[in-house]
This record gives structure tokens, sequence and C-alpha cells, in this order.
DNA sequence: TTTACGATGGGCT
DNA sequence: GCCCATCGTAAAC
């Protein structure tokens, strides 16, 4: 396992999904270190993708997506939650990757502690905002370099995913391009298996 | 087991 | 003012 190199990870959201499949993503801070396994991913294409929160151009909440490639995009949603985004493209292009669902390998304890309601050490980071928590990603990440040794979030390299191992279908909880299946997944307990693309939530 | 819905607040039109 | 890249709990079956 090494760190990213830059370079590896400014290419369309698209292929950088499969990229991410198999990586690991670890967090240092005043309680210790936890590392997981990307299982789950979506890609977000930025511009020109409906979904993506730059599809309207460049504000201040998505500018890390616009910059280099290798940096972390957090943002706050549904009023209590976090979602983790690792940026992909070259400077001036915006493109990302949500970070879905992952498996804890490493400081299992602390991420029990951080997560209580789970039951199973597969829901630790099983959902995009139970990730950012069992990780203690939040608003003081934003724009993070994952490529950095010395950062408090780091993206590793971990064992291959065969291509033949990805599967892909449409996105969780977005209303804009059903059409396109850029969710994708490896099969393991840990991914989510919530609503599928559509309302994000029922309507009243 | 599966489904329903409330909490909660910033971003953008 | 409306819309969310959600989760946890409670209620229904």
């Amino acid at each position: 396992m090494r760190l990213f190199k830059r370079e590896e990870l400014a290419v369309d959201p698209v292929d950088l999904a499969h990229v991410l499949l198999g990586a690991v993503i670890e967090t240092t801070g005043p309680e210790g270190t936890v590392a997981a396994r990307l299982v789950e991913v979506e890609a977000y294409r930025g511009q020109d993708d409906p979904a993506s929160h730059c599809y309207r151009g460049q504000t201040p909440r998505n500018e890390v997506m616009w910059g280099p490639a290798g940096h972390l995009y957090v943002y706050f949603v549904y009023g209590m939650h976090f979602c983790a985004n690792i940026v992909g493209r070259e400077e001036g292009e915006a493109g990302a990757v949500l970070l879905r669902a992952a498996e804890v390998v490493e400081g299992v304890d602390l991420a029990r502690a951080r997560r209580k309601a789970a039951r199973r050490d597969d829901e630790l980071a099983q959902g995009p905002a139970r990730l950012t928590s069992a990780l203690r990603i939040g608003p003081e990440h934003n724009g993070a370099d994952l490529v950095n040794p010395d950062s408090p979030v780091r993206l590793f390299t971990g064992d291959e995913v065969p291509a033949a191992d990805v599967r892909a279908g449409p996105r969780v909880g977005v209303a804009a391009a059903m059409d396109v299946p850029w969710r994708f997944w490896v099969d393991s307990p840990a991914v989510s298996v919530y609503r599928r693309g559509g309302r994000a939530r029922p309507r009243k």
C-alpha cells in the first residue's frame, strides 16, 4: 500500500470511481487513526452533470472541486450530516467522486465509539454520512490534500479490484440524470442498500 | 422483516 | 421558499 500520486487522480470522475474502489482512506486526529477500504462510490462529472453541485458553475461552497485533483470536498447536507468527495480532473475543471461506503480496516474500536448506532461492524461506514462519521471527517477537512503524507486525511492504494468485480447502477437519492449508471460498488456487506435513484425522500 | 417520517440548516433560485 | 448526494427510530405487518 502506498499513497496515491496526484496525476493518478486527475482523471474523469467515472474513471476515478473505478480507481477508488478498493482504495484505503485514512484519517488521523487527537483520538487516533481510522482507515477504511472503499467499496461504494458515485461519480459526479461537474458542469455537464445536472446532479453535480458544480452544474450551475463555481460558488464559494464548491470551489474545491474546481481545483487540482486529490483534494477532499466536504459538504453539509440535510441539516446534520457531512459527505466527502475526492476531487478529480485537472485544475479549472470540476468533477468529483462521492464516497458512499467502506469497510473499516484499522481503528475499528474508535470507529465503533463514534458510531454507537451501528449494530454490526459492516454498518460502521455503510452510507456516505456514516462514513464521514466513522472517520470523523468534517468541514475542517474541506480542501485537505489526500496525497500529502502529513495531511490529516490520506488516500492509499489497496489491493487492486478486478474490473469484472465492479458493479454499476443508478446513483442514490439523485433525481436528475437517472439514466446514467454512475454508482459503482464491489461485492461487500458494507455496501449501502438504500432507495435507488429517484426521490431523496418520499413526497409528503 | 419493511416502510414511514421527523430532525435540522445551508445553498441557491 | 424549496430542495436536498441522509440517518435513526418507530410503527406497521
